[in-house]
Parts: C-alpha cells; sequence; structure tokens
DNA sequence: CCCATGTGTCCCACTGAGCGGAACGATGCG
DNA sequence: CGCATCGTTCCGCTCAGTGGGACACATGGG
C-alpha cells in the first residue's frame, strides 16, 4: 500500500510563520490552510491499513485546521474526487462523528466524536489520578493549570483547567502545541529522549519572536532543564504568557507527562519561586499516585 | 439517506435488565455485552456510504461497552474476519484514533481521538456558553452539574461538573442515559415531541424499580413537566440519587438542552424549591445568551 | 439579463482494494 | 505437555469503492 507520492499538497509547509500573539478564532476555509503543528507523520504508507479508512480519518484531521468544511474543501484537501469526498462525509455524518449543517451542507467534528472523545478522556488513568491534584494547583495559584503529555514533536494537553476568575482563559489557544514552545515540552523532551528525538527531526518552527529557533539552544535549554527540575517558558508561545512546567517522572526518569502554571508573564515571573515548587510537588505526588 | 432495513442484528435486545445500583466499572468483555442504551438506528444499510469506513466506526462503537478490546472479540462483535477486524484496528490505530497495548495487543481509546472529541466540544456554542453558567450552580449548590442535549431517544450530558467536595462523584456514570430516566431527558422530551418520540419507539426499559415502564406513565409525566416547567427524577437512574432539570427552550418553545442538578436523594429533596428555581433561572439566562 | 463558476448530490462502469480463509508462532491455562 | 486461543501475516477472488460526469441550484458580475 501506497508507499506512494506524498501528494503535491504535502511538500514544504513548515515555518508558517504565523508568530501567534492572539489566538486566531478559526474563521472558515482560506485557501491552503497551513499548521506549524502536524500531527505525526501521517501518511507513512501504512501497510495493512485500509485505504478507504485512512482517508475518513484524514477527513476528520481536516477538522483540525478549520471549524466547518464543504465537500469540495474535503476533496480539494484530500486530493481525491469530490464524489468520494461525498460518500466519506455521508459514512462519518451517518455515526454521528461529523455533523451536517442542513443549511448551508457544510460539515463539522459530531456530537458522536464528543461523546467518544469523553469515553477516551474518562479512560486515561494519567488524567483521572491528576484532575484534583490540578484542581488544588488552581485554588492555589489561581493560573491556569495543563496537563500535557508528549505525541510526537508536539504536546497535547490532556487536562486544562481555566483560571477561576480575572484572568484571561487559554481557552482559544490550542491544545497541541510544538514542545520546544512550551514549558511542558521543553521538561518533555528534557527528560524524554525520543520525544527530544522526534522534535528535531521536525525542526525548530517559531511561534513568536522568544521561540527557540536552533536545535543548539534546545539542547542548551533541556540541559539547564535537568539541572533545576523544571522548565520555564516566558512569551516562546504566545507574546505575554509565561508558564513552568514540571515532569512526571516514571521510575526510570523517564518523563510520562507534565504539569504546568501558566499565566500573564507578569503573574508567572513574580512568583517563579513558589510556583516552580509548587509544579514539582504536584508531579511527584501523581507520580507516586500512579506508581510508576 | 435510508429508509431502509434496519438489518437483523438490531431487533429485540432492549431490556436488559441492568438494574444500576452502582455504575459497573466496564471490567474487560464478557460474551455477549448489551446495552439498553444503544447509539442510533446503528447499521441501517446506510445507502451511498463506504462499507470499511462504517465498519471502522463499528469498531470506535465497541468501546462503548469495554474498555480495552483484542482483535478476536471485535472480529466477533462486528461477525467479520479476524484478519479484517486487524486491518479496521491497524488503520484506527495508526492515526490514534485507537491505542494498542504492545504488550497484550489489545485496543482501546486512543489520544487522537480524545483530541478530536474535545476540539468537538470546543466548538459547541451551547457548551461553551454554558459553561460559566454551571460552574455558577456549582458553586452555590456543591451539587453535580450537567447539561445535557438529546440523540435519538437518549440524552448525552455534553458537560458535567464534579461537586466541588464532599459529595460523591458522578465520574463513573455513563454520559449517554434513556432520556425517561433522567430529569434532563425527562424536560427535553417534555418539550421536543421529536425526542418524546423517538423514545416511545425505543420503548421504556428500566434502569432501577423507579424508572418510569410505560408509555402512558411517560405522557403523565411530560404533561406534569410542562405544567411545572421543571422535572425531577428520583432514583429512576440510578437508586439513591436524585436530580432535577430545566428546559433550555428556543423561540419557538422547543426545548434545546437541559440543565440539572444531581445529588443524593435527600441532598435534592431537602431543596428541591431552591434548586427548581436555582436550574430555571440558569437555564433562562443560558438561552437568553444564545439568543434562541 | 445571462453566463461563468461555484456548490452539494447522484449515477454508473471499471478495477484494484478489501475481504475471508488458512496458516503461523506465541501465550496461557489445565 | 497438549489444547485452545491469542495476534499477525499471506494470498487469491470478487465486489465494494473509485473517479468522472451529469444534474439542479446558488451566487455574483458584466
Amino acid at each position: 500500500m501506497s508507499t506512494m507520492a506524498r501528494s503535491a499538497t504535502t511538500a514544504p509547509r513548515q515555518r508558517s510563520l504565523t508568530l501567534v500573539t492572539a489566538p486566531p478564532t478559526a474563521t472558515v476555509s482560506a485557501p491552503v490552510p497551513v499548521s506549524t503543528v502536524r500531527r505525526r507523520a501521517a501518511e507513512e504508507s501504512t501497510v495493512g491499513g485500509v485505504k478507504s479508512v485512512t482517508s475518513a480519518l484524514d477527513v476528520l484531521d481536516c477538522f483540525l485546521d478549520a471549524e466547518e468544511l464543504g465537500v469540495s474543501d474535503i476533496a480539494r484537501r484530500l486530493g481525491v474526487a469530490k464524489s468520494t469526498a461525498h460518500r466519506l462525509l455521508t459514512s462519518l455524518s451517518a455515526r454521528g462523528l461529523t455533523d451536517k449543517n442542513p443549511e448551508t451542507g457544510h460539515y463539522r467534528l459530531g456530537l458522536h466524536l464528543f461523546e467518544l472523545g469523553q469515553l477516551a478522556g474518562d479512560r486515561m488513568r494519567l488524567r483521572r489520578t491528576a484532575i484534583p491534584l490540578l484542581e488544588e494547583l488552581r485554588q492555589l495559584t489561581g493560573c491556569t493549570v495543563h496537563l500535557g503529555v508528549a505525541d510526537g514533536s508536539n504536546i497535547i494537553y490532556i487536562e486544562r483547567l481555566e483560571p477561576l476568575r480575572g484572568m484571561p482563559p487559554m481557552t482559544a489557544v490550542s491544545r497541541r502545541l510544538p514542545s520546544h514552545c512550551t514549558s511542558s515540552g521543553k521538561v518533555i523532551t528534557a527528560f524524554d529522549p525520543e520525544a527530544a528525538r522526534a522534535r528535531k527531526e521536525a525542526g525548530f518552527p517559531a511561534l513568536t519572536n522568544c521561540s527557540i529557533r536552533t536545535e543548539a539552544d534546545f539542547d542548551k535549554a533541556r540541559a539547564e532543564i535537568r539541572r533545576r527540575g523544571v522548565a520555564t517558558n516566558v512569551g516562546e508561545a504566545m507574546l505575554g504568557f509565561s508558564s513552568v512546567a514540571a515532569p512526571v517522572l516514571d521510575s526510570s526518569g523517564r518523563a510520562r507527562a507534565a504539569i504546568s502554571l501558566v499565566g500573564t508573564t507578569e503573574q508567572i515571573a513574580g512568583n517563579l519561586g513558589r510556583s516552580a515548587q509548587l509544579v514539582t510537588v504536584a508531579a511527584r505526588r501523581l507520580a507516586r499516585s500512579l506508581g510508576i
């Protein structure tokens, strides 16, 4: 099956210098949407797989970039005939993985997908065990609290608690970010060689002008993080926001996850010592609770 | 699509008298798992669809019942050859919709499914605007707070806030329940004829010995709910637990969602008036915020 | 006005992708 | 140790999924 191609549309596309300052609210389409953060190696031949199923999952991934898409949009993105895209969407919508807007004829992610995702989340032991600890952190700091894990070269926040009041919420910020641009990501790559390798392979696209841009800087940061036991991030993902993260280490010393506090740069800088202490303790308690 | 069929396998299968008292923690397998709550009309030929994609989605739905499944389990459930199930799982796992446990060779719902589900949730306007209101309700009552919508004959909780402390969490309770067994479901069916029709068609399996069992009782309850404007539920989904719900009505008077408070039967019974008042106000404010 | 270009949906003939069956090695239980 | 069952792999047949094209409808500019 298809060691083929990587079809035209996939080619260079790194380094869309998005320089995020305020989170874009995902308006509908734009000719060719580009994202600095790609999900795994995407179509790597997938031997032994079912092509039409893979296409259907490609359809779902289209909605990572855009909230609502038409049949033709999707056909173009996948490089398939309109009829094929239509058939795939019909199948997905019949099961609620996508929903069709009957007025526009456009599609979006569906209710049943949400339901399955919730179920997946409820079953993640790491996440379930962490939530009370994260809640405690939020009560103590008032900051946004994240629990992140590595997925290839990116980090995914599998839990996010919004600040209680006053502070700006992170709602609009993606749950998937390049690992070198976040404190969680940096602390995980510092304590997980595989995550670091994946990031190096994917390169170092910048999200702001504070982001790490070279492998040398990346490794220097990782070394310092290993010494200190925590990672910080000052405006590297979004200008004006900073964070501090501690690793959840297993018995072999590998990072399985990270707990981080996010706030405005003033918020974090003013309490760096205390924040670092808090996330470190929480991460240790989590590792112990998990018995890893 | 498909006024067709509803093929063989869909036939009787109602009324697994599960009589839930404590939530089962979804142990692995059991020869043929049965659930009182089926997702939509399932496999209704789905004309215009792609069979292998539909099968793949069937695979995902298998995990509604069981947390972890093997290739053979799934092949049996779908009624396909082991090799087919294996191929489907390979495709799903390549994209993170399922994850394989490398030691046991078994599969579970995957990280990317969770990610997509979160995205779907973040994009639901109803849910996003409701969350602050729900949080306020939780602070005022300490109860579990639900936001539910109808999906066929069932109701799905698209948001659940666990009680702040002390009170037993609902974590283990399904996010999908038959609408006649919950206050949210009852209030929605009272103010949405389509939801009521779907429930009647699906019958009235009992979750506890307090559950509504007949269409007559169902309609009587709906009439009273329309008079009072709120619905209650005393031990009808789980013994010892009660709830009260108010509808989120659009301008035509149809219920689009419901907000409910859940607690032990003593908790709810003791404050019924106040709880009813609180959910009603919250539901009205939500409808107004949504401009529906 | 009409024409050009977009959309979503439907139909159909061709063919290669996906199917089931069989065989394999590994694992675990009695 | 068998016996059973697991997950995985291979292979040849065939039907399911493909792309192209036709269609009705909507939009917008000259």
